[in-house]
DNA sequence: CAAACTAAGTCAGTCTTGTTGACTTTCCAA
DNA sequence: TTGGAAAGTCAACAAGACTGACTTAGTTTG
């Protein structure tokens, strides 16, 4: 028998997990960091930076699709989207087909906070993506990607694919 | 002149980076599931994972040293660690040569729960990198340590490294 | 030695974001 | 026409973060 393992497999220590995981976690903090501190000046949390970016992503989106995105309960999500609809950067309408569902869309107002955020969170990636260089960004993605439970996989792959 | 630009920068268009984005925040949904789960057989919540994870990377760290890697208030941080000492999952001992500090260490029980969370969580990144492939892990690693502030990526190298 | 500083802990109050449960309104579809 | 689904509301609660003020113990420094 051939005592030589696959590199792939001898590689993965406990120890080399953990700093898998350690990373993972330092790391998502960077990536909120920015957001946050925008959100802050206008009064919004992470809840609102959420809601905001997949309606978006996703223009005319319902309650409901963004409730199993977002995994969070109705009342949860409701809080949230009242608070952005009053301060004039959500507006919700009435759908088309089914009078029950409302269309959530961004106005002026909301598109422009959205690209403040993002703006700051794509320097962040920009930077991260550019400082690993060109080959670690394919690893990057397909061990997030490989990560995320079937569900979320799921939804991810759903939004848009740049082209 | 040469219209032709490096694949390296033509490549991070804003809707690549914006995927990039998405995929952080999905996956560390998934990065957490698990331990959450884990968490609420006890009555615990994230914060106190964090606790029992650094306590049991550093036995005998100081409050002090935690507040500093977990970038919360010590009023924050004490709630939690006081639950985990009346629980019987961390001692917390008088400082040999400074008496105002506390080392902290995981008992028995504690480093059995660490035990059951860090190895859920060992076992989602396993899937992960197995499923991305051994080059895809370099790159994964590569990015999220280019993506975090200075201050976090200093605490996170003073981790004791794998070999 | 006394004063100043440091580490830890505590008390009180606030905020965001999540939860459950109960309920109403609207409206589609069998 | 009636049952159920979608959306929204109200109330109550909890975790986990925050600020600010304060105590106690112990160390360091002038």
């Amino acid at each position: 028998m051939d005592d030589r393992r696959e590199p792939s497999l001898l590689f993965l220590t406990d120890e080399q997990l953990k700093k898998g995981i350690e990373a993972m976690y330092f790391a998502y903090r960077g990536f909120t960091a920015d957001p946050d501190r925008i959100l802050e000046k206008y009064g919004y949390g992470r809840a609102h930076h959420r809601a905001i970016h997949f309606i978006h992503r996703s223009p005319g989106t319902t309650v409901n699709n963004l409730l199993a995105i977002l995994g969070v309960t109705k009342q949860s999500l409701n809080r949230v989207l009242r608070t952005l609809i009053e301060d004039g950067l959500v507006e919700s309408r009435v759908g088309k087909r089914d009078k029950r569902e409302r269309n959530m869309y961004l106005t002026e107002k909301g598109i422009s906070l959205e690209g403040e955020l993002a703006e700051a969170q794509r320097a962040r990636m920009r930077k991260a993506y550019r400082d690993a260089g060109p080959d670690a960004v394919q690893g990057f993605r397909q061990v997030l990607e490989a990560m995320m439970d079937a569900e979320q996989r799921r939804h991810f792959n759903l939004l848009k694919d740049p082209e």
